[in-house]
DNA sequence: CGATGGTTGTTCAGATTTGAACAACGACTC
DNA sequence: GAGTCGTTGTTCAAATCTGAACAACCATCG
């Protein structure tokens, strides 16, 4: 009785560890998102000196009305700090790929609009962007996984989302 | 017939690209482990003064025999580039959490070795890790989707390291 | 209307990461 | 043993990220 309620009973002294397959599925999370980001990032710099988080500026820009979106949404949907996106739009913006613009309905609100040659750079790399993604990931999985993968991220993400 | 042998057959101009369900998929993952990377480094950064990759130094090395390990062996684990997990253990060192030795068996090695502070540091500040990780991924997740995403992560991890 | 409080994007300083270059050492061959 | 090639860890410059501070603007309530 003891031992069941204590796995709802959190105090400083009393912690529930990770048991050893919540350990190996944590650090087998951490440890393959950070090498997959690593390949992805060797991969798109090869291909085009873009970062991933470039080139996941321009496919969010690609697939949003008119292209363009506000920066702070931006931000939210691409997962980077206000700083860093303003730091990155500066970076295409020097390279012709995303353009600024004043928000019409709002006097502080800046658009990030996707040039043409930003659309056309996108589509140029996006192929052998696809491929990493299908080679190390996507294609190893079963479709039991990747729907559990799936399901798994989402609970996750709406919990960091919405809390905070 | 066609259609059953493009899906195979990759070229320049032939891209199989992602469906909706592997888009989903890839873009949660994405997301997910940003966001979740965020929330760590701020609970650990709070809680401590440590970074994410500094805390799993710790945790590596104190699972290590004589709580102490190469460094280039320490980088593949942490999965950092060599020039960041020296300046990491410089931080650690400073801290006193970590120690450098000379190895005995090459003469080139360098072992970082946990000191009793880093032992203890780490014993403090493990607790409410767990408790991120368990509140916004492990205790979110079935046993099947652990199962499953372990599976998975196992695989890409296998096929990341095993290429270059 | 005016004050208060919240939002927006930028700037800035500081911390961290990476890859390339490098010097020192090990392993193996002839 | 000397030579060759690979490995090891560090240093360095450059790029990037974050949070805090800030100025400008919006919204709302009295």
């Amino acid at each position: 009785m003891f031992k069941f309620e204590r796995q709802y009973t959190e105090s400083v002294t009393d912690t529930r560890w990770l048991d050893a397959t919540e350990m190996a599925a944590w650090r087998a999370f951490v440890s393959t998102s950070h090498l997959l980001e690593r390949r992805i990032e060797e991969q798109l710099k090869a291909a085009a000196g873009l970062t991933h988080p470039q080139y996941e500026i321009l496919v969010v820009l690609s697939e949003s009305p008119g292209r363009q979106m506000r920066m702070t949404e931006l931000a939210r949907d691409v997962v980077v700090s206000k700083s860093a996106l303003t730091y990155q739009i500066n970076q295409l913006e020097k390279a012709g790929l995303v353009e600024r613009a004043t928000c019409p309905s709002d006097e502080r609100g800046v658009l990030a609009v996707l040039t043409e040659k930003g659309a056309h750079c996108l589509a140029r790399v996006a192929p052998g962007h696809v491929e990493v993604v299908r080679a190390f990931l996507i294609d190893r999985l079963s479709r039991e996984e990747l729907r559990a993968m799936t399901s798994a991220m989402r609970k996750t993400e709406e919990a960091l989302r919405s809390s905070a």
